[in-house]
DNA sequence: TCGCTGGCGGACCGATCGGTCCGTTATCCT
DNA sequence: AGGATAACGGACCGATCGGTCCGCCAGCGA
């Protein structure tokens, strides 16, 4: 043997492909920009990844890792379980990421509006984080005492929603605190105290 | 002469490559797809439409013109000129919109997501109807009696965001709903009436 | 009837797409 | 030092992109 196999290289592959394919959208990034853009050879990046869906899937999939991650430093900080605390700590990390500066978008919501029609691997791995965030907020809801839990799940699903598609245009801070005190205001409406 | 010159060919055109760039993304809708569709040549679809840029910002004028023409006869509807019934009526168009068979999303937020660094005609159009849709929900909400207009325009727009958002995915008529009711209740929370 | 003309449809252009392959170089182990 | 090998980098593949050009045919006017 020579030269030990490939250190970090799938990492970085990984981070600088997924930066293009968020800053710029999918199908605008080709193959060649991207080996460009990490500097190494063909053979290296279709070894870790033989096709551009692998790839792309790979990028949605570290995203989901990532929000995942975000999410959990967020919710662990909330003491005890209280749910209501809970969804306020949820929309608070969404806040959040939302008003980074680099923030384009939820890169799900991005993908699935780029590709509509595909039900490949990408589309799955999108469509699994937006049904398990809709059920995160269904779960916490359900163990508050409103008298219609259905409602307002809809509702702080649709101010996320919401929050996501105007936090990618100009005046991002505004849809941030608009929608988090949207939600504190309909959780202190609709929980008795 | 001979042959009396482009009788409707022009909307014809419009018409089918409008369809396609909505159903499918525009990115993804060649040229010669549109060709296709159509049935025409290509020197009839490009001495209408000199390039795919001319093509697309005429596709999303043409929503333009649809979306204004749908709206006016919903808010011409409203008797007098209460700010709030009128407010009502706008997000009660989108969502009657939004509830259509054949609705992906608002095409202008789709050409913008799709193309989020393009500074040419198309994006200059879908932005100015996001301004204006802006402007005109301000403009209403300056006329009612409430505390913070501001913040119930904030609100206002971040649910026909998320209204927008969420109608594209499954769940429509939920979404619609929830957004319709969600308006509802802020108008009639602000206003003393 | 013949000529003119508008439009169809496809050949063609250079560029780029995703993807394959291979020659060269650089690095480490023996 | 020498050989093995991982990775670079680019040539190359067929397909498709947006866009140009032209040959052919249909249909109307003179």
């Amino acid at each position: 043997m020579a030269r030990t196999a490939t250190p970090g290289s799938r990492e970085k592959i990984l981070c600088t492909a997924g930066g293009l394919f968020y800053r710029h959208g999918v199908r605008a990034v080709g193959m060649n920009q991207v080996i460009d853009a990490v500097g190494c050879g063909k053979n290296l990046l279709y070894t870790h990844f033989p096709s551009k869906d692998d790839l792309v899937a790979a990028y949605l999939r570290a995203c989901r890792r990532e929000r995942d991650r975000s999410s959990a430093a967020f919710t662990e900080q909330v003491p005890g379980d209280d749910p209501a605390a809970r969804l306020r700590a949820l929309v608070g990390e969404i806040a959040a990421t939302a008003t980074r500066p680099d923030f384009r978008g939820c890169a799900f919501r991005l993908y699935l509006t780029e590709f509509p029609e595909d039900e490949g691997e990408p589309a799955r791995v999108a469509r699994d984080y937006l049904r398990d965030t809709r059920a995160e907020i269904d779960g916490l809801v359900a163990r508050l005492d409103v008298s219609d839990p259905g409602q307002l799940a809809d509702r702080i699903w649709l101010i996320v929603e919401g929050l996501y598609a105007s936090a990618a245009r100009p005046g991002t801070a505004a849809a941030a605190a608009t929608a988090t005190r949207l939600v504190e205001d309909l959780l202190a409406d609709a929980t008795p105290n």
